[in-house]
RNA sequence: GGUCUCAUGGUGCAUCGGUUAGCACACGGCCCUUUCAAGGCCGGGAGGGGGGUUCAACUCCCCCUGAGACCGCCA
């Protein structure tokens, strides 16, 4: 038999980074095992169902590169795979469920329940539906018929006994029967519920292990005795832990941590860093590894190596394990994602006029230690596309503001203009020597004030490698002004 | 309130019935060095509490405590 996972969203909202973590054990491990991945929407609720969720959910699954081989616009025989286009089906199989007497018609008014669930809780009593529908004579299925002409389906649990099963992540686990409801398998509007739909097509669907968040374990038993009820035989049931914030709540907006995963996607996170991360928390390999490339993942992954206990959203994991990525790509392949970037941030020609892409791989060469996310370039490497930077205020005060400025930038400019070979050793000796023609104590005292001339900026790559990118034309004329700044400087004070 | 789940350094994870309890992040120090990073080396720091089982428990069992999830005509 061929393992099956479905990855079943419900098109309520920007996907959840809990949702889409839930997507990648479900396509880990099918591919893990050679089986299929499946996308399946659970759309059977219309008063939630919000325009784009379910376009930036296939989305955000290709942009990880996981593709499903059955589903929207994927196709498969086991189609269609919108909940919302199934409704006779689940309309069938409720049939069959009410004429074997395992559910049953109920009439009773959301008012009803609602002051049912009142008193319930005033009386601290377990909270449910009371079953009045369940045992109705016809005579008094009829009147109650013509009060509600919409009822609801509900499902008729058993009230004794236990409800036990294996779970792959929690050992084994049992659940009263009498505590279960007897909840709603199809809803006055003709719509199933998700207890009952996605039983429905689990099993129709061929699936064979259903993964999902650990908040769905309470409520197995009910689909444990749906699948009794139809005779059918369950699938593998691996319940994965919560993600936490690191605050050990639940993950929330607040913190700085956004829990939606298009954020990651355009703040510049690499696919690859952000399927190691997801793939990491609530699983371990059982080794001490934090980097795992696709094929390792595939390779590894199992159930058995889900955590059991919570998983934390930790930012700084995901930075330090996307700066690994980063620093693992070749220059080439990071230049070519920062184009884009900076194109869009206006860094597309180079101050000096040389070769786009060319002066781009050097760029590229010399902030590739320097950044994390992606969209960091443009503001790391601002001064290598336009002259219209400001000075840091610390460099000014430590750098443009000391006696020698003015001076030291004349310096500066005479002996870069008389470099000859604008190589990385000849800038270095032009600066150097800038420092010992006014004996200065220290040469770095000229070279952070070249850099910050430059730059704007009090830390980067190493001076003279970006002045060597730069050109002579472009620091000079950077110099220079920067000497005016400082004359400025001394007038006002 | 009821049911269910979880519990290793500051944080995230690993191992194991007998180990100097390992790794990563963060933190501190040092090296490199013109800065910022990156990198290298070193360091501090852990098994919630109480009972058992056992020759031996962080590991198995029970209780307590703490944390979380679920109890909708939402998924």
């Amino acid at each position: 038999m061929t393992v099956r996972l479905r990855f079943a969203p419900s098109p309520t909202g920007s996907p959840h980074i809990g949702n889409i973590r839930t997507a990648v054990f479900d396509y880990l491990y099918a591919r893990h095992c050679g089986g299929d991945f499946i996308l399946r929407v659970e759309d059977t609720d219309r008063t939630r169902y919000q325009e784009g969720s379910l376009e930036d959910m296939m989305t955000g699954l290709r942009w990880m590169g996981m593709q499903w081989d059955e589903g929207p616009d994927a196709g498969g025989d086991k189609g269609p795979y919108f909940q919302s286009q199934r409704l006779e089906l689940y309309h069938k199989y409720a049939k069959r469920l009410l004429d074997s007497g395992r559910a049953y018609y109920c009439y009773c008014t959301k008012e009803r329940l609602e002051e049912m669930r009142k008193e319930q809780e005033a009386n601290h009593m377990p909270p449910g539906y009371d079953r009045k529908c369940r045992n109705l004579t016809e005579e008094e299925r009829e009147a109650a018929a013509k009060e509600n002409p919409n009822p609801v389906i509900r499902f008729a649990m058993k009230r004794e006994g236990r409800t036990e099963f294996d779970d792959i992540v929690r050992g084994h686990v049992g659940f009263d029967n009498e505590l279960q409801d007897d909840f709603i398998i199809i809803k006055a509007d003709g719509f199933p519920t998700y207890h009952f739909a996605s039983i429905v097509d689990d099993h129709l669907m061929g699936i064979t292990h259903v993964v999902r968040g650990e908040e769905w374990l309470s409520s197995a038993p009910k689909h444990l005795q749906l699948y009794e009820a139809m005779g059918w035989e369950p699938p593998v049931w691996v319940h994965l832990p919560l993600i936490l914030g690191t605050d050990g709540k639940k993950l929330s907006k607040r913190s700085g941590t956004s829990t939606t995963f298009i954020d990651y996607m355009k703040s510049g996170y690499l696919p690859d860093a952000m399927l190691n991360f997801l793939a990491t928390m609530g699983w371990s390999s059982g080794e001490d590894r934090k980097l795992f490339s696709r094929e390792e993942l595939i390779k590894d992954f199992t159930l058995e190596g889900i955590t059991n206990h919570p998983a934390i959203f930790d930012l700084a994991k995901l930075n330090d394990l996307q700066g690994e990525y980063v620093r693992m790509l070749s220059v080439e392949e990071l230049a070519d994602m920062l184009e884009p970037i900076m194109a869009a941030a206006g860094c597309v020609k180079p101050v000096n006029g040389d070769d786009p892409r060319e002066y781009l791989l050097k760029v590229t060469e010399l902030i590739q230690d320097r950044i994390v996310l992606l969209n960091e370039a443009p503001e790391t490497a601002n001064y290598f596309y336009t002259d219209d930077f400001d000075y840091d205020p610390k460099g000014v005060r430590k750098h443009f503001s000391a006696d020698h400025a003015v001076a030291l930038a004349e310096r500066l400019a005479e002996n870069l203009e008389a470099v000859n070979n604008w190589t990385h050793d000849d800038i270095e000796a032009a600066v150097r020597k800038s420092a010992h023609d006014l004996d200065l104590p220290k040469d770095a005292l000229a070279i952070h004030a070249a850099r910050l001339a430059t730059t704007g900026k009090t830390g980067g790559p190493g001076l003279f490698e970006l002045m060597l990118v730069l050109g002579k034309d472009v620091c000079v004329k950077r110099v220079r002004r920067a000497g005016n700044y400082c004359a400025e400087l001394a007038k006002g004070e």
